[in-house]
DNA sequence: GGTAACTGGGTTTTT
DNA sequence: CCCAGTTACC
């Protein structure tokens, strides 16, 4: 059933050229809420209108939800709804995942390898760093975080050690030598152990496409392969777009670099702009109207935008009318979260829904107090960013459990589940793991043994655990070996943590949505590589009528809108961060993240400005300085703001003149 | 002596 | 939540 070209409707002239563009490269360059992922999905759409099959079609992004998004769109739009699930895409890592575990074999990976994410890759550096006795001398040595920062940073930047220390780390440079060992002893570890983390996913993808045989298999899959973000990818990420289209044919990107923000990881615009050139056959289209905001956020907007980008755009708008951006100058921190919720509900009183207002922070953290006096207020509201669910302890106890089952070889998730138990802390369970962690695949270690070597008054439960996970090991079902597991550690996370019930319900929530999957170890990977994102939802998946504030970083906001946006901690050292108030580079990112932030908005924007700040976050006795303003509201971009004052706030009460005696309260009845 | 449990202070941004 | 420093067990 043909809906006649559905994908042509509201599109103007720029974005019709792109979507029918053929199939040699195409660049397109979208400046921000000029109807990118509109544009895309009308491409994917018309791309399946020529014929091809869905699944030759390869979507990359850089968040799942920007991927399934548009996947389930385009499908709809090409008016075969069903074409949805046949077609490819994801985020590069996620993809990655898939090709690894179906070419696991021959790339040398046992098949129910493990699934490290950046915390697990910390423990084991701290697990090697013990054991190679690093950083026993006096000078400050890297932190495990740092450790993997870094080494992150080779691998997708795919730069010496030195040259990375030297530019971004350079405190670590008189530990070049040990580091260097560090990192070896960690590869070997995680290939003799089965473990996989997220930079390897890159590295084995572009290795299977670069070898003689997998190659060329997996590279004839595709007839097209479209790349979102591209403003985001790293060197790495660059080298696997080229193995897939080495001659640009079939090839796809949308960008736009006054949007780049993960330099921080090793992303680099240049990429976007090399692209262009290095195929003298591709075609660039510049998208500039802007459908989303009103005219006079977009000539906030055409100001923060960075000049000395590579590509120059000028968002021309669409929608006149509206009002200038507010800048309030608030007294003090408390005072500008209360305003920012007294502007919240003046906007839903008015009838704005609560789901359309965001607020964006530079740093999780900057949201304390605002979350603070929504509580205080009964405003109920969802974070993203920040802390994950996933990265809470106990949730990592239980995917390590799960993945035990798999790989009893994965040291790491055996140490998590040991040190659960009582008496048993970091020294006894490094002794134990090397009982428990069989070197071969089988599972098979002497209990006996290991029970024995646990201190005394660990040994009942943990003779339980061992024979709980054995028993689970050898359920086939996977209801029954979630059940199995969830049983086991029940007890545990009781036990072992404040809030136990808590937490023994997530893993309940947990239990049931992995019973609903037939692959365990896939969903281990999914919910690893893609973590369910709002940590403001302790009681479960939220109902449809349900409204709430977005509280969100600027990082995870990008590509999203809201209908009104306020933008608090505009203060230098908070937005911009004071880590990148060093360098010239740091400080055009930062500015970059500004620009993200304030083309979030359609109707709405709000900024705020505290002018004073604590000295230190949790300061004592009030000692407050008057903030820096941040030096992205200055010059030009003030005469785009409505700038006011904050209304003073609210007198305290004050005691009249009593002509009556002094007042009692009388309980006595109470008693009685 | 060596471990485990407890306490207090600190935290950029993410796949 | 994580880390370092301290106290309290075996």
């Amino acid at each position: 059933m043909y809906d006649d070209a559905a994908w042509d409707a509201n599109l103007d002239e720029a974005q019709l050229a792109a979507v029918v563009h053929g199939d040699d490269p195409l660049v397109i360059v979208a400046g921000a809420g000029t109807g990118k992922t509109h544009t895309l999905t009308a491409r994917v759409a018309r791309l399946l209108d020529r014929g091809i099959a869905p699944e030759r079609i390869l979507l990359l992004t850089f968040t799942r939800r920007a991927a399934d998004d548009m996947l389930a769109r385009a499908a709809t739009l090409s008016g075969h709804r069903e074409w949805g699930r046949r077609l490819r895409g994801g985020t590069f890592h996620a993809v990655a995942h898939q090709f690894i575990s179906a070419y696991a074999e021959p790339l040398g990976l046992q098949p129910g390898f493990s699934l490290l994410d950046p915390a697990d890759a910390a423990d084991v550096m701290d697990l090697l760093r013990d054991e190679q006795e690093f950083g026993t001398g006096e000078v400050r040595v890297p932190r495990s975080r740092t450790l993997v920062d870094v080494y992150s940073r080779c691998v997708n930047t795919r730069q010496r050690l030195g040259e990375v220390l030297a530019t971004d780390f350079p405190w670590c440079e008189p530990h070049v030598e040990s580091i260097a060992g560090l990192f070896k002893a960690y590869v070997a570890r995680k290939r003799a152990k089965g473990q996989v983390d997220f930079d390897d996913l890159l590295l084995l993808w572009r290795a299977a496409l670069c070898d003689d045989r997998l190659g060329p298999r997996m590279i004839e899959m595709f007839d097209h392969v479209l790349v979102d973000e591209y403003q985001d990818v790293n060197a790495l990420q660059v080298e696997i777009v080229q193995a897939l289209r080495p001659d640009g044919h079939g090839l796809t990107v949308v960008g736009d670099d006054a949007q780049a923000i993960y330099a921080f990881r090793g992303a680099n615009a240049c990429y976007l702009h090399d692209l262009a050139s290095s195929f003298s056959h591709a075609t660039v289209v510049a998208l500039e109207r802007n459908f989303r905001s009103l005219q006079p956020i977009l000539n906030l907007a055409n100001i923060v935008r960075p000049a000395e980008a590579g590509i120059h755009l000028v968002l021309s708008g669409q929608r006149p009318g509206g009002r200038r951006p507010v800048l309030l100058r608030c007294h003090d921190a408390p005072a500008e979260a209360r305003a920012v919720v007294d502007r919240i509900l003046d906007a839903h009183e008015e009838g704005m829904a609560l789901r359309e207002q965001a607020v964006l922070v530079r740093a999780a953290h900057h949201s304390d107090l605002i979350e603070l006096e929504l509580t205080a207020r009964r405003v109920p509201y969802r974070k993203y960013g920040g802390l994950r669910f996933v990265e809470a302890a106990h949730v990592k106890d239980f995917a390590a459990a799960l993945r035990l089952l798999d790989n009893p070889a994965d040291e790491l998730a055996w140490f998590r589940l040991l040190r659960m138990h009582e008496g048993i802390g970091p020294a006894h369970g490094r002794a134990l793991v090397g009982l428990v962690a069989p070197l071969s695949g089988t599972g098979a270690f002497d209990w006996a043994e290991a029970v024995a070597a646990a201190p005394a008054r660990s040994r009942v439960e943990l003779g339980r655990t061992l024979e709980g996970l054995e028993s689970a090991r050898n359920q086939a079902g996977v209801v029954e070996r979630v059940e199995s597991v969830f049983a086991l550690l029940r007890p545990l996370v009781l036990s072992r943590y404040s809030e136990g019930p808590a937490r023994v319900e997530d893993l309940d929530r947990l239990s049931s949505a992995a019973s609903a999957m037939d692959d365990l170890p896939a969903w281990l990977a999914e919910i690893t590589l893609d973590p369910p994102s709002s940590t403001g939802d302790r009681a479960g998946p939220p109902h449809l009528d349900e409204d709430f504030v977005i509280i969100s970083t600027v990082h995870s906001a990008k590509g999203l809108e809201w209908a009104s946006v306020h933008l608090p901690h505009l203060v230098d050292g908070a937005f911009p961060s004071d880590m990148a108030l060093g360098s010239a580079a740091g400080l055009a990112e930062e500015r970059r993240l500004f620009y993200v932030a304030t083309t979030r908005a359609r109707d709405r924007l709000t900024l705020y400005t505290p002018l004073r700040m604590p000295y230190h976050r949790r300061a004592r006795n009030d000692r407050h300085c008057i903030a820096p303003a941040s030096r992205f509201l200055e010059g030009e971009v003030l005469s785009t703001l409505d700038i006011q004052e904050q209304t003073p706030p609210r007198p305290r009460v004050e005691a009249a003149v009593s002509t009556h005696g002094p007042i009692t309260v009388d309980l006595d009845h109470l008693w009685r």
